[in-house]
Parts: structure tokens; sequence; C-alpha cells
DNA sequence: GCAAGCAATGTAACCGGTTACATTGCAGGT
DNA sequence: ACCTGCAATGTAACCGGTTACATTGCTTGC
């Protein structure tokens, strides 16, 4: 097969301490035989196994990402971001979908006492924070994405989401409006449960309501989105707005009222979250939310906290209004 | 640390051979052994050290996967249905993205070398055909997506590009559409150059042709496509229809329309390639390019080459045209 | 009663690195 | 000359599994 920490030694006459000593950049070697090590490992087009490495104590080298709900391109994104940080330390990536329910958790589980990962990185779970936390005890730092993990101690990266929403809706109320409707995800769910406080934050800033009826459960998908505008319509025409807690929903309802012959912002005002390349190409007004660079964050984390103890780092990443054409503005 | 091999020996008494036997399914195991082993590894809550079978010559379960260019989602939707395949034989995905240029041959062939993975997944390149070859000779099983390399002799799952795009071409033609312009990616790219061809064909096929004006020249990206349409508006008025080669230049196309006060089809037909999610939204005729099944069997392929040779295995995936409005029905 | 044969288990070498500890050689101090 | 100390290298154990080969105990046939 390919060469070995052995051919290197034959080639050069040396043992394999002193070879292994070059390949981790140790002072205690000569400068002319680690010039003389390094071009016969060139040479011979060397380079460690990984899993040797790993066994002899190591580490992997590798950082798991793990992530239940891998949605259009949202995804991708995170992962870039998360990689390019990742691959300027020289770790490299390994990828986990969740498909359905506890088999997670297993795969979760099996990930990290096979010792596969250095680190591990969580996407966007309405886990059981007892499991994270037990994930955690196994001795692989764990960082959260999406989620504020603040009471099981893990360091995590979130997004402002209350902050975001209340802009948008501000927004929106600046416009006048005051008859509106929200679509939003799972109501249990972390994402939900935020964006709708920031909804009503703003809403009750200047002195109106959000009555109970006009906050309509979908689950965050463009045919929710769908289904809940075809509702509206059908009972008695759309309100003045419409805010959806991300800009799926926002397509899915957009592309309803267009098959009505309606538009926005011309018969509704709409807004969205998360700022989807679509949003741009429809002129959906909508929040921005940073994955790459929650990505970089996240990965920062993770390979300090090889390091040093960052159970109480929560990075709070800033959300940024989109102002684009369906507003009205 | 962790529970390992020689905790499961203390705890039943047995020799490593014999755990390890267990551990393999081998059939040299008595039955009532067996049960007491699997019995007491679910006590300690034991997983076996995947670098170390790695090294004792089982392989790593993983299959590596890497793509230069991951653009918008669109990978998104490879990587889950490799991973589908993947997961259901308990196989691991390590992904990684090439930066620029020549980083991405280094970074691949420190994948291999270092023995990260058991098969390797490239997509997407127009990569050197020697370079690929050199890194299968390495004696890693390599599948190649998007890009055929039949030359090459490796495996390879692709697009029948040609009568995908014949299919939209001859489609706007039936609307009795002659003076089109293509936009289409860098020329020198695989893509483009199929693509450009079923194009030729179906242009021919109705005795016209298509001259090397129409012809403009972007990179794939939404930015580009506007450019290129701005170009065709200021150069006096689009022309009957606009084919693009993806649907990101399509849907730039369309947004600089629409900024413009046109729309398609009302001043322009309008045809894309891909059948990216914002098509839907917007009604763009376009083809459907079946991501997830290429995924999959890409990895049925990889995980296939790891006992037998499939170097002359060619899968060629087809395409589908998709009718939405854009083209004028 | 004993050799043959098989089933179940054990022994020990090996995979390819890392590292604590031992060894060697040589410069400097006295 | 002799001991000290440091710099460069070597030795060998270890990481946690796999596996060829050896061993043990039993059954079976003659």
């Amino acid at each position: 097969m390919s060469a070995t920490l052995k051919d290197i030694c034959r080639a050069t006459g040396l043992s394999k301490a002193t070879v292994s000593r070059v390949l981790n950049d140790s002072p205690l070697v000569r400068e002319d035989t680690r010039k003389r090590v390094l071009r016969v490992m060139a040479e011979l087009n060397y380079h460690p196994s990984s899993a040797a490495r790993a066994l002899a104590g190591q580490g992997t080298k590798t950082i798991g990402v793990f992530s239940p709900y891998v949605g259009s391109g949202f995804f991708t994104e995170l992962l870039i971001g998360i990689n390019r940080v990742a691959a300027e330390q020289d770790y490299h990536l390994m990828t986990a979908f969740g498909h359905g329910e506890d088999d997670e958790q297993d795969l979760l589980r099996r990930f990290v006492r096979e010792r596969r990962v250095d680190a591990l990185i969580v996407v966007n779970l309405d886990m059981p924070g007892d499991f994270l936390a037990g994930l955690r005890d196994e001795g692989v730092p764990l960082v959260v994405v999406d989620t504020p993990a603040v009471e099981q101690g893990i360091p995590s990266v979130s997004l402002d989401n209350r902050n975001g929403m209340d802009a948008v809706a501000s927004h929106l109320l600046d416009h006048g409006y005051r008859d509106m409707a929200v679509l939003t995800g799972p109501r249990d769910g972390y994402d939900s449960r935020e964006r709708l406080l920031g909804c009503r934050a703003a809403v009750e800033r200047v002195g109106h309501e959000l009555p109970e009826v006009r906050i309509l459960t979908g689950d965050f998908t463009m045919a929710s989105g769908r289904r809940l505008m075809a509702g509206l319509l059908d009972a008695g025409g759309p309100p003045e707005a419409v805010l959806c807690l991300n800009d799926a929903m926002a397509m899915g309802a957009l592309a309803v009222l267009r098959e009505n012959g309606l538009d926005a912002p011309g018969d509704v005002a709409m807004a969205g979250f998360d700022d989807c390349e679509a949003a741009e190409l429809v002129g959906l007004t909508t929040v921005n939310v940073p994955l790459f660079d929650m990505g970089r964050e996240a990965a920062r984390l993770a390979l300090a906290s090889l390091d040093e103890d960052l159970s109480n780092r929560h990075t709070v990443m800033a959300s940024r209004l989109v102002v684009r054409k369906t507003c009205g503005c």
C-alpha cells in the first residue's frame, strides 16, 4: 500500500521516534535531520495514517456536525461557515443527519463513543436537554447552534430571534398596518416561541394587541404557508399584513396569493424571516440570519473547547432587518 | 475514559479474540457466550473505537464527499441522497470543500493518503482527468458525480444534460419563438458544453440556427444572469425567448426584467435548468435534476466499489422537463 | 481405548503511529 | 582528566482492536 512511518525510517536510517518528532514539529530534532526526513517524506509521498494517530491519542482532527432537520439550503451555508474555520486549523468535518425520532439520539451517541470526532456541533434541535448534557459528559466538547443551551452549561451559538422579529413587526406597524396575522412553525419549538415574543413586544409597544385567533400554526414548510394563506382567503379575505416566522412559509403564502390574482404588497403586506436566496428574488421583506458567521463562531467555540472550558460561553448573533418590497415600502 | 475491549474481557472472563468475534458476528462463538458478551457490552455502554478498527484494517466506515463549488442548496440535496444510502449501511460522511485552485488537489490527496475514507465521491469538477486517475490509483474507490469520467475508467453518475436542454429548447420552439438568446456558464465547462449541444440540436431540428452572438457567457450565478439580461435590454430590447443554462441565472435575468417593468412570459419567454426551490415559486419553466437520486446512486456505486470493480459503470440519470409559466404556456 | 475431527476459546503478532524513559556524544567547568 | 548537563537520537510500551494459528475438551467411529 502506501508508505508508512517504517518506510521513512528505513529510507533515512532513523528511528520511529525521531521521524515522529519531525511529524509533530518537536524542537528536539537537529535542523538538517529534519530537512532530510521531510525530503524523504515528500519523495515517498508519505502522509501519516489518521487512524494510527487517533489511536495513539492525538484525536481525529475531525469535528462532527449533526443536524436533524436539513431543509433547503439553510444547512449548506452554516456548514460552509463551520468548514472555513475548521479547515484553517486542519480539521475535517463529519456530517450526520437524523432521519426520524430516536434514531437521532442513538446515532449521536455512537458517533461520540466510537470516538469518531474530537468535538461535536449539534444544530437546531429541540432535543431533550438532559440528553445533551449526557452527551457532553461523554468527554467530547459539544456546541449547540440555534438553540441556546444555557441551562445545560453547553456553549452555544444562537440568534437574536426576538429582536429580529420585533424589528420586522415594528416596520410593518410603522407602515400603519394594525390588522395582522402571524404564521408560525410548531408552537412548542424554540424558534416559534422566541419570534412570537418579538412580535408581541412590537405590537404591544404601539398599544395594540395580537389576538390568539390571528396566530396560525404551520410547520415552517412552504406547503403549510400555502395552506394557512388559503385558509385566510377562504375566511373572508386576508388581513392587512401577514407576518411569517420564516421565509418558506412566506413563499408558500405568496404563491397562493398570486394564484388568486392578488399580490403583495398591493393587497396584503408580507414579511418573512431567514433571508433565503429566493427572498431577494421575490422582493420579500425579511430578517437576515447570518448563517455563515454562525457556522464560523460554532467552529471556533468547538475548537477552543478542546483546550479550555467554555461551558458558559453563549454567543448571540444579531439578526438584521432586510427591507424589500412586500412590506409596502 | 469510556469502556474498551479489555473492560469487556475483564467483565466476562473471556479473551480479546472471543469478544472481537462477537463484535464481528463470527459464527465461531457459542450462542450463550455471545448473549452474555452482548449484555455486558450494553451494560458498560461499550462501542468499539473506530480508530482501532480502522487501524486493524477494517476500514473507516466513512465515505468522503468532495465538492469544489458548494453553491446554493444544490449540494445539500445531493448530500442527503448520499447520506441516505450510506447510513443504511452504517457508513458515515466526511465532507470537504475546495476553496481555491490547487488547494483542492492537495486536500483531496491528503484525504485519501491519510486513509480517512474508504471511498470518495467527487462532485462536479472540471478537474484534470489525470489527477482523478491518480487519485483512483491510491487505492481508494472513487466515484465522480456530474461529469462522466469514462475515459479515466472511473465510475460516474451524470445527468442527461443534452436531452434535458433539448427538451426545454424544443418546448420553447413549439411555442413559435425563433429569436432566442442563450445564457451559459463558463464555456469550457462540461455543463455548458453539453447543454449548449442540446440547445443547438433542438434549434437545428426545426431548420433554424443559433448564431454565436446570441450565446452569452456568464458564470452560473444570479449576478451574471442580471448582468447579461441587462446587456440584452440595453442592446435594443430582449429577444423573444431567453434560455438560461441554469436557474440561478434565470432568476437574475427575471429580477432585472421586473425591475424594468417587464415580465415573463409577457415580454420575453424564459426557461432555466435545475428546478431549484425558487423556480416553483416564480413559475419558471425549467428542467428538473434528480439530485437526491443522483446522490443515492453515487453512494451505491461507491459502496459497491468496495467489493467489485465498477470502473466502467456510468449511470446517466434522466432529466425531466418541468413546464410552468415563464415559457408562455 | 484411542486417533480423528470439530467446536469453542486462547495466545500473540500486527496495524502505524506517540511518548516516557534510556542512551549516547560532546561541550564546558573545575 | 573527570564529572555535569544538555542536545540528539534510540528503545520499547502502549493505544484498541483483528486474526492466523495454537490449544483445549468432546464427540464419534472403529
